[in-house]
DNA sequence: AATACAGTTGAACAGATAATCAATTGTTCA
DNA sequence: TGAACAATTGATTATCTGTTCAACTGTATT
């Protein structure tokens, strides 16, 4: 094995420009930061989910307000919920029988607009 | 059918908060617009993915170079790079044998600079 | 205590998805 | 022309994921 090319023997082909990849090595965020935001993306990556994000961008809601907007039941909303307060992107609070979720995070907005902005090309 | 809460009849629950559900679907972006929202968020949620763009933020590479730098086989790249294309993320040159990936888009620097301000908290 | 209702939960099912493998295309060079 | 190699493609498979459904929890009200 070629000392000056580790950790690339699972690549099925020659090395072409050694000295990009080592570069852009070096340069390129921990594999845990990387996965993270895999994740976090793929939390966005569901329409139901937007459009609750959406949704809280204006208002904090019950879950009963967010299933009748959104034309779903409230178990499918519910079980969405779950997965964006798991990921720290809401928050919630009860007021008798009631739920209210609200936005818990100040990336979001400006994460959504750039997306828009690239989606509305 | 109550005439003033159209489109809900599908939800199982009484409403609790009919002005604030009206006034948030005034607010809503389209519908169209968040599917192709979270059409794009899902091309981001995929940790290969985020790593080939990771690699482009810093320089051009061949398909050759991605695999090599991932650890992954020349297909499995090839299949993503497609992914990233049709999304209009990216686009490639022929140089030869070789073909050349690079950004097209100007967003994604910036959206995944915001997302990782929120997954590293 | 009993009823009503907002919300949650877990299992199950259908649809989506990413890596693998084999075959193929496209280009260069001898 | 044919060998070599970068890259692409389609089918397959294992895995993941979102909704549905039914059962359940928690709170208020009578």
């Amino acid at each position: 094995m070629n000392p000056l090319i580790p950790d690339i023997d699972k690549c099925d082909c020659t090395i072409i420009h050694e000295e990009v990849v080592s570069k852009v090595r070096r340069h390129m965020p921990d594999e845990e930061a990387l996965l993270d935001l895999a994740d976090l993306f793929k939390v966005f990556g569901d329409s139901t989910r937007v459009k609750i994000l959406c949704a809280l961008f204006e208002s904090e809601m019950c879950v009963c307000d967010i299933a009748a907007l959104l034309g779903m039941t409230k178990s499918a909303i519910s079980h969405q919920l779950r997965i964006l307060k798991q990921s720290k992107l809401i928050r919630n609070r009860r007021d008798g029988k009631v739920v209210y979720y609200s936005l818990d995070d100040e990336h979001v907005k400006n994460i959504f607009d750039q997306g828009l902005a690239h989606v509305s090309e």
